[in-house]
RNA sequence: GCGCGGUUAGCUCAGUUGGUAGAGCGCCUCGUUUACACCGAGGAUGUCGGGGGUUCGAGUCCCUCACCGCGCACCA
């Protein structure tokens, strides 16, 4: 017996060597693994893309779940001899780290990013996402994940460059990008546009004032803005509102705080006459509900605000925060004793995700994905949607689940997909943010004084061309990730091979941002699903049931407990207990729990080794009842973990592996076996230690995707085994 | 407003198709017998959120109510 089984598992001695063995046997790459003659040359693919972490700083426990999960199912298909891919990467994250580096430099030096110019700037986001991106594949590979390095992939790197750009042609070609004078969701503090998904809304009490524009007009309206009044087009009412319908169509000519407005009134269903007066001022600029109604209507569209919130009207409000513009239009409503009722409501207030400022709807010109446009799909391999028909982005990403071409486990979570599909709107993805990537259009003036546009991969020939200086939408380039780490649009053998991948794994927070989008790239581009497979985890939350995050200053750093415990425990401590979406608590008892675990298992490899030269003297199939008993019951146990880890129910099989090996095999089984060990009777003293020998190996395959340095290490000192790397060793049968 | 999830032992949670209530941690008693004290043997603790129903039988299925968490929508 190896003499290292005397002292307890030390996880920190071992963990780093194992992995750099992996690394050196290249078997994280499935070419590697037909080459060594562990996996069949045509082997059935295995693949998944690994969730890109953001360059934003550094792992949290909710990426070690992830990892944990991937892995497991990565080593377990590796094992059952699939042709098995796991691909790394990480994510620039356009506005996340732009504003993190943002955020820095304005503390750091007092400098914003237009201090430094847009080159000087992008170096520093660069810089940073670089040593970001080398802690986080530190701790990716601390975790034991089993992952093709040789493919790692970038989103912003030159071949995902590529990917993005043509994308963008190709979408453009079809008609599924668009550009539009529209309005959208402005950040006053970021300084961009933002998509919806990445709106926050907050609630807020606020005062809802009820007031008439003028003496001379007959009724009043209802607003928590009054200071955007200024920039109303139009009265809309109820068409079945019997206290407004002889108003219809009328026009009234008001001075409104300096202001002169013309108010047509008209009807529309989407009024509310329930709310407030029933009357509705329609503000088209600064309200995409009123820009919806203002284009029904044909009515004028006013902006009376700017990017950086402030009003753009003459008189009393000129160059005024809106805040401010609000307090002065009440006091002058009051002062003219047209303020009717002042009430408080609850309102929810949409503000940036990243930098919590109030959002400013504003009419701007920007680059759009069209969701509901019809478009022919050429050719489609998406059931339902037969190759040349005709369909939408909305419909793809519906069909693509409601047909079973894609599944979702949980499968609760497809009620909320469809429900948010069925309130997309398009997809705005220009952003007026450095970091990401450049939006492929350039503009020049012709001759005739007229813009000239040109989309492409590359830039045009000939002179005065300027590249759109805006950047896309980090989630397109995310959208393109089942294929463009595979080497799209080249026609590459790895595409044709891995994909459809066959699991894409997430929490459920990005099901919408993400997921979504990547169904939408790959039926539009590919007419294929990106993978077959959604899998849910939950949220990893601290012993209170919070969510983890830096700001609240409970979150678990992985390497922590990767350094405390070892990667083992706390693969288990994320895995075990949490069932599929379900959120998980965390706290360091439960690791210390796991670490025991990976103890007792060191502990019984150590004690059946003891017996070595009994286990040599007998080979094949046990003789003895008793011993045939025992292996079958754990063949039972094979099954079960076996079909456990098929239907996703990762935390069940590493419970049930985890109750049998501590206190059905160590507990029992061995000290039942001891007086026979210990006993005269050669043969059934040979027999059970052959047995006892057997079922180690069986269980150390069985446990290796869930705990693969322990299992590991102990492998490396079996006497006899059928494969030197447990990494590749064939998965116990059932 | 619509939807989703949760409510099971002191704490954190399992309980996959309905069949005598489970685990880990904690607590109590005993044990240092050469795999392991990062251990073992044993023990206490539960009207499975409330109410109703289906069933021979319900933690599990149906209805309803309450509370907690979350998503979406509205947000004049």
């Amino acid at each position: 017996m190896d003499k290292k089984f005397l002292s307890p598992y030390d996880p920190t001695a071992t963990e780093d060597a194992i992995y750099e063995r992996w690394l050196a046997s290249g078997l994280f790459s499935p070419e590697a693994c037909v080459a060594a003659g562990v996996t069949r040359e045509d082997a059935e693919p295995y693949s998944i893309v690994l969730p890109p972490p953001n360059v934003t700083g550094v792992l949290h426990i909710g990426h070690a779940a992830m990892l944990a999960v991937e892995d497991i199912l990565v080593r377990y298909h590796r094992m059952q001899g699939y042709r098995t891919l796991w691909i790394p990467g990480t994510d620039h994250a356009a506005i996340a780290t732009q504003s993190k580096v943002e955020k820095e430099l304005q503390k750091s030096e007092k400098k914003s990013r237009h201090d430094l110019g847009r080159e000087a700037f992008l170096e520093r986001v660069h810089a940073y996402a670089r040593e970001s991106h080398d802690t986080i594949v530190h701790q990716v590979r601390k975790m034991g994940s089993s992952l093709d390095w040789d493919r790692e992939a970038f989103t912003l790197d030159e071949t995902r460059q590529r990917a993005v750009y043509e994308a963008f042609q190709r979408l453009y070609d079809m008609g599924l990008i668009v550009r539009g004078h529209r309005v959208v969701n402005w950040d006053p503090k970021g300084q961009t546009v933002i998509s919806d998904d990445e709106i926050v809304y907050e609630e807020r009490t606020a005062t809802l004032y009820t007031f008439k524009y003028d003496a001379s007009l007959p009724f009043a309206i209802s607003t928590t803005r009054p200071e955007t009044k200024v920039g109303d087009t139009a009265v809309a009412v109820h068409p079945d509102d019997e206290r407004y319908r002889s108003y219809i169509g009328k026009e009234y000519s008001v001075t409104f705080c300096d202001v002169p407005l013309t108010l047509r009134v008209v009807a529309d269903e989407s009024v509310d006459p329930a709310f407030g007066t029933g009357a509705l001022g329609v503000t088209p600029a600064h309200s995409s509900i009123d820009a919806e109604i203002a284009k029904k209507h044909d009515l004028p569209m006013v902006q009376v605000i700017n990017e950086y919130a402030r009003m753009t009207v003459d008189g009393r409000l000129n160059d005024m925060k809106v805040n401010a513009a609000r307090d002065t239009v009440v006091a002058w409503l009051r002062e003219e004793g047209l303020l009717e009722k002042e009430e408080q409501v609850q309102q929810n207030v949409s503000t940036a995700e990243r930098t919590g400022a109030i959002i400013e709807p504003l009419p701007k010109l920007q680059w759009f994905v069209a969701v509901e446009k019809p478009f022919v799909l050429k050719e489609s391999k998406l059931p339902g949607i037969p190759s040349g028909s005709t369909t939408t982005l909305k419909d793809i990403m519906r069909t693509a689940v409601n047909a079973g071409a894609i599944k979702i486990t949980p499968d609760r979570f497809e009620k909320a997909y469809f429900h948010w599909i069925d309130n997309l709107h398009d997809w705005c993805i220009s952003r007026q943010i450095w970091y990401g990537h450049r939006i492929p259009v350039w503009y020049r003036k012709g001759a005739d004084g007229k813009e000239e546009m040109h989309v492409g991969v590359d830039a045009p020939k000939g002179k005065g061309w300027e590249q759109d200086p805006d950047t896309l939408d980090t989630w397109f380039s995310s959208g393109l990730w089942t294929f463009s780490t595979l080497g799209w649009p080249e026609d590459t053998k790895d595409l044709a091979l891995y994909h459809p991948t066959s699991v894409l794994e997430t929490a459920y927070d990005i099901l919408f941002f993400w997921v979504a989008r990547m169904i939408l790239m790959s039926g539009a581009l590919l007419g294929d699903v990106p993978f077959r497979d959604v899998y849910i985890h939950g949220l990893v939350r601290d012993e209170k049931g919070k969510k983890m995050s830096k700001s609240l200053g409970n979150a678990i750093d992985p390497l922590t407990l990767v350094e405390k415990y070892g990667a083992d425990a706390t693969r288990l401590s994320v895995i075990i207990g949490a069932a599929a979406g379900n959120d998980i608590k965390l706290s360091e008892q439960r690791v210390k729990g796991y670490k025991n675990f990976t103890n007792k298992v060191w502990n019984i490899a150590r004690f059946i080794l003891q017996h070595e030269d009994a286990i040599l003297a007998t080979k094949g199939a046990a003789t003895h009842a008793d011993d045939a008993a025992l292996l079958k019951e754990l063949s039972d146990l094979t099954r079960d973990v076996t079909d456990d880890i098929e239907h996703f129910r990762l935390y069940l099989a590493g419970e049930k592996l985890y109750h049998y090996v501590w206190h059905r095999f160590a507990d029992e089984i061995l000290e039942e076996s001891k007086p026979i060990l210990q006993g005269d009777d050669i043969e059934r003293k040979q027999g059970r230690a052959r047995a006892l020998y057997d079922m180690l190996v069986i269980q150390l395959k069985l446990l290796h995707p869930f705990m693969p340095f322990v299992t590991e290490e102990i492998w490396s000192s079996l006497p006899e085994k059928d494969s030197d790397l447990l990494l590749v060793a064939p998965w116990p049968a059932k």
